[in-house]
DNA sequence: GATGAATGAGCGTTCATTCAT
DNA sequence: TATGAATGAACGCTCATTCAT
């Protein structure tokens, strides 16, 4: 993907976008306790400083763009799967959820960030404009749930989806905060439990509680 | 709780550190988007600046030591519960957690600061003893549960309350981030969905399916 | 007057540089406090950056351009009206000022910015070429007005119209900053004085000050 | 002078308000083309950046201290030499004004640039109180003016000093604007004439101009 | 001639922390 | 113990200007 030192055709300019998110995940790689400044994110970018701003109006912009990344990339997935193959078991799903999520070394430290940046400054209008590209992706997910789980009735969808993202997110954080220490066998075990193993269980637990009256979580039909 | 110009017993001491905590409650209450600088802290304490080191070695270290107290609130107030009564119903312990945490306009932002926090820049030490106490309570915590509610084997306790502290930090992140409008009508619903609802059905379907196997959730015996 | 696409013509050219002008002042109109950047004139010329740049060396050059163009309207004026009539009164020449310096919502802020450019960065050679056509202009003026007025030593018409230019501006300068407050009663009325009427009051001091010695300030004969 | 290490009595932390604005002097005698950085008056004055801020709460207030600090000093000398003399020259009064403000190399630099300020950034109470306090210098000045100077009227005395003020600030502007040069003898010299002498004569017609109808100006009684 | 993407020096401000008093 | 003056690193952002296309 190489861009002429002059990003003019869309084409380039979209790419150059994404270089730079591209050079905020790196950044964020290396060093995930800390946020990279502009600065920093322009240098690994190889632009200049005031480059960067002709791509993102601002810091937290830049941010969330790179967390929309995340989340469409598994949306794109998560869709794909579903209209690709006839039947889909619930395992597929949580696997793909894994990989996208789980175990993405970005998506959750960022996800986190993100909500207090919303929180915070962001224009108004940026912030409603994510939340309803959002939640449309979340809509479309959930109907194509529904369509091959049929134990779910309709809105279940969405809200399974919405309540595992919790857990992933919550489970994290709980998980992540004792599990900082660099090895260090002194973290209680009762806390620092591994977070993947963990997080099956739970989700297993909601999952089956969700949909305990209509049977089991096999493939779809 | 007044304190005399300056706290020489030990009594003292520990009365002028609630003190200070009180007032950076104070100040997360009164606006609860930002948190406020050390300098605000004092000023709302009645101190100076330099004081408020003189009783917590940062600023993270301090707005962890809020958190803590809250989280102690719950466990003693838990505790308390399963030691009085014969006999705990679900609910009860439901409406425990309603009070002391998911309808704290505290519990939760400051929740989701500390994990912050906490990877970024306390010393090890400090992050190492913070989690051994939470470790601790959670145990003493997670017996007693299992010691009521007969249905939940060994260590099945803690696990329940971790995970439901998970859901209900996840959920409130993923609502709050929606509800920031102020009454606008353009948040969609599909993201904006009454936390405490929410909440609540997400956790009965955590319970119910970690408890799938073993019967209801009566009350205990 | 439509530019075609591209000015090849000298007249085209000529053309284009006044509608850079137009669009500056356009800006400098909307919003009196701050100064439009270069982006924000090409933008409302219709132009690219770049182009601007290709009818003036940079900034304080199309400012300082923007101010010539104000100043010779009223010399312009001005010459016309002493080589028109044959008779002139003071009022006329007093009533032109007014109306291309005074009144106009322009001419002043932008004498004001121009003086600070010309301190600053302005290349020398441009700012001496500017001071020489003002110098001729001012020259020319001031021999019109020794002709119409005979009371006027040589070289006294130069020197009223620097003094008087120098009233209209100090003048200014001191209530303009003083009125700032959108109609808050609260301003000092000391201060705050309609600077029409006490410019006037100025004015008439100065020119009764400087022709006592011959006389009232009739028509010209 | 000497200010110990920390500004700890009132005295000390006037004295060292007056350091910094001292600072800020010495750094726009050295280039008045240029206003220095905030960081530019830190050093200047052996302080770091935040000190500068403990005692202006921004740098648009820092310049216009500077500048009231200019202004209370001609008044105040003013006012003590009205009060002083029992008889005054107005060319008392006048060699006053030449020493404080004309011939100051700082005055009329600065109130140029005071006066860009105060119509941009700086909050409104701030600048409605830097009026009021400047209204209530004149008012007195002023009135010290007529008691000795009885050919003026009540309230002519302010306008008189408010009319000579502009004359002072306009005509150096022109002046100035042009003199730039460093000693080029290019400067056309109908604009580059000298200021003082020039303004001597505009003032000599204004004042004339002011006083016409009651008689010379002599000295007071 | 015209464009507009890229540049990067420059600046005001904040605030956790230190330490002389 | 308590104070609060002093610190200074850190950072987001602007915008006049350049130059490849």
């Amino acid at each position: 993907m190489v861009i002429r030192q002059r990003a003019i055709q869309a084409q380039d300019k979209h790419e150059r976008r994404h270089a730079i998110l591209d050079a905020a995940e790196s950044l964020l790689l290396r060093s995930p306790k800390r946020i990279a400044s502009m600065a920093e994110v322009a240098d690994e970018a190889g632009l200049a400083k005031g480059t960067v701003y002709l791509y993102f109006p601002g810091k937290e912009e830049l941010l969330l763009a790179l967390h929309e990344r995340n989340i469409d990339s598994f949306f794109l997935a998560l869709i794909a799967l579903l209209d690709r193959s006839a039947t889909v078991a619930i395992d597929d799903v949580s696997a793909l959820a894994r990989r996208h999520i789980v175990e993405s070394p970005l998506f959750l430290p960022l996800a986190s960030r993100c909500f207090g940046i919303m929180e915070q400054n962001m224009s108004g209008d940026a912030a409603r404009a994510f939340k309803r590209r959002m939640a449309d992706r979340l809509e479309r997910a959930g109907a194509e749930l529904e369509r091959h789980f049929r134990e779910l009735k309709p809105g279940d969808g969405v809200i399974l989806m919405r309540h595992s993202y919790a857990l992933i997110l919550g489970l994290w954080q709980i998980a992540g905060s004792a599990a900082e220490g660099r090895g260090d066998g002194a973290t209680p075990t009762v806390i620092a439990r591994n977070y993947a193993q963990e997080l099956d269980r739970a989700m297993r637990a909601l999952w089956e509680g969700s949909l305990a009256r209509t049977g089991g979580l096999g493939a779809a039909r």
